[in-house]
RNA sequence: CGGGGUGUAGCGUAGCCCGGUAUCGCGCCACAUUUGGGAUGUGGAGGUCGUAGGUUCGAAUCCUGCCACCCCGACCA
């Protein structure tokens, strides 16, 4: 491992990228497009995963796994869901290779040509909605909530590890319902399921809010979503949740007799996060040195350094540490023994920095003489001596607390400072072009304005805040009337 | 997918213009001395120069195709 990472302000997408690598996350694999996540990334992601099931599971939802493959037709059945998905989907039209007759290696068989292709699903509405076909008949089957965790594949034009990659990882909960209203209600509640595990887990403060028309959901009626702000001023939708509304059940014709032995369609719903989380965890809280992780997702929350000088020290040193180590685990929190006699201390501070370990304790004979220890914060950089006749294991839990809490309020304190309010056009685009950050500003509504703001600046429309307050005002472009602000940013 | 750039050992690179089988640093292995912020010395291992062709007596070097990565556009979780 060579020393160091590039600077944040000297080229932010560097950073980014050489930060993963170097922090052992991800690593490109030879299919454009693709990443190997590696098992300190995956770890991480695995907490993210085992927090959101939870929660899920506490709003009452199962999971279930639908097949990877999607035949060709059934793409076709909702017309604005082809036309989101079509030019970006992965086609299987063989399903055998052999051996070349030249011997150059493995071809295609032409002989086996499957007769419908299959796609590799870019996201599962279409097979789940062909199977709650059969799974729906009466209210009685209602709601159904079902989530999945899954790969899925989308041939993007431009790819960047974890922000956008060819295939990605996420979960994407299907639900259907017997009302408008219920399954409205089920579409909040997921985007608040979102913003409470973005807010509490990742540290990271979103703004929940509804998709304008062009940036909604291929299919969707409503899709509402979380927008974070990263350090580079840019925004990073980290969550979705649309509202179906019987789009889905109509293309596959899905109905239920209601109490009164009518027929009608299901109300649908959808909402999904992706291993995009991990960009946009990165890149909320990290810096020069390396990763900064919240306590509550990093893999290892604690590491423990012996600082010995030659083998009769290590001895005692070790045997406290151990009993430190002991304590802290039977308190649940994640601890790693770094007592490695391979590498000197300053090389193993610069690499648990590196990786976001949120405390690292150090002994050493004189904390031993003395009977304290060493306690360094990630996220402060700073480090205090602590007596050992105090209560470590506490010590150590109200610290990890304390840095979750603090980079919150860090990078709620960031979005604070960027973000504007802006009332000219002008202003709007000098802003862009300064500071960037969220903008807040009147819009008129239309598309074309959207388009056309989107064309000149390359800011869109991030979403329509949910608490955005009545405000009567005009359009920063148009002059038309505007009842409230909207917040626009350039984004991921 | 269009424009630009890059690809040499695990990582970062020199060599390429002006063809003669590869430089340096980090890392790796062994031993010794070290250990409170990325240790030092000595010795050693590791490369079909992204890949497939072509030109040539000879290709990392020149030409062509392909693959991947980075940047800019169009697309997007």
């Amino acid at each position: 491992m060579s020393k160091g990472i590039p600077k944040r302000n000297e080229d932010y997408s560097l950073w980014y990228n050489e930060l993963v690598k170097k922090a052992d996350l991800a690593e490109n694999s030879p299919v454009r497009g693709c990443m190997v996540i590696k098992p300190y990334g995956y770890s991480i992601w695995e907490k993210m995963q085992a927090a959101l099931d939870k929660m899920f599971k506490d709003t009452g939802h199962t999971n279930a796994y639908f097949p990877l493959f999607i035949p060709k037709s059934f793409l076709s059945k909702e017309a604005a869901h082809v036309e989101g998905f079509a030019k970006e989907c992965a086609v299987v039209t063989h399903y055998r290779l052999k051996n070349a007759e030249d011997g150059s290696g493995v071809i295609v068989d032409p002989e086996a040509k499957l007769e419908e292709e299959l796609i590799v699903r870019p996201t599962s509405e279409t097979v789940i909605w062909s199977t709650y076909k059969n799974w729906i008949q009466s209210y009685r089957d209602l709601p159904l909530l079902v989530n999945q965790w899954a790969n899925v594949v989308r041939w993007e034009m431009r790819t960047r590890l974890f922000l956008r990659t060819t295939e990605f990882l996420w979960q994407e909960g299907h639900t259907a319902h017997a009302t408008r209203q219920e399954a409205i209600q089920e579409t909040e509640q997921m985007l608040d399921v979102y913003a409470q595990f973005a807010e509490e887990f990742m540290a990271m403060p979103v703004v929940k809010g509804i998709k304008t028309p062009s940036e909604r959901f291929a299919g969707a009626e409503e899709t509402y979503c979380i927008e974070a702000l990263m350090q580079d001023g840019k925004a990073l939708q980290a969550g979705t949740s649309h509202f179906l509304g019987q789009n889905f059940a109509k293309a596959f014709d899905v109905t239920f007799a209601n109490k009164e032995g009518k027929l009608d369609h299901v109300w649908g719903t959808s909402w999904g996060v992706s291993t995009r989380l991990m960009g946009a965890l990165i890149m909320a809280h990290s810096d020069d040195e390396g990763l900064v992780l919240p306590p509550k997702l990093a893999p290892i929350q604690v590491v423990i350094v012996p600082i010995y000088k030659g083998e009769d020290s290590y001895a005692p040193i070790d045997e406290k540490a151990q009993e430190i180590r002991k304590a802290l685990l039977a308190k649940g929190i994640s601890v790693k023994y770094d007592n490695r006699d391979t590498h000197k201390p300053g090389f193993k501070f610069a690499e648990y920095e590196l990786k976001g370990v949120p405390v690292r304790l150090a002994l050493g004979l004189n904390d031993l003489a003395n009977n304290t220890i060493e306690i360094a914060r990630r996220d402060t950089k700073t480090k205090e001596v602590f007596a050992l006749d105090g209560n470590i294991t506490g010590k150590v839990e109200e610290l990890l607390a304390d840095i979750q809490h603090n980079i919150y309020q860090r990078a709620l304190g960031f979005r604070a400072e960027n973000t504007t309010k802006v009332d000219t056009y002008e202003e709007f685009k000098q802003l862009l072009d300064s500071k960037g950050g969220f903008i807040a500003a009147h819009w008129d509504e239309t598309a074309e304005t959207e388009a056309k703001i989107k064309e000149e600046t390359k800011a869109t429309i991030r979403c329509i805040p949910l608490d955005a307050e009545a405000e009567e005002g005009r359009c920063m472009v148009t002059g038309k009337p505007s009842k409230r602000r909207v917040l626009f940013a350039r984004a991921y």
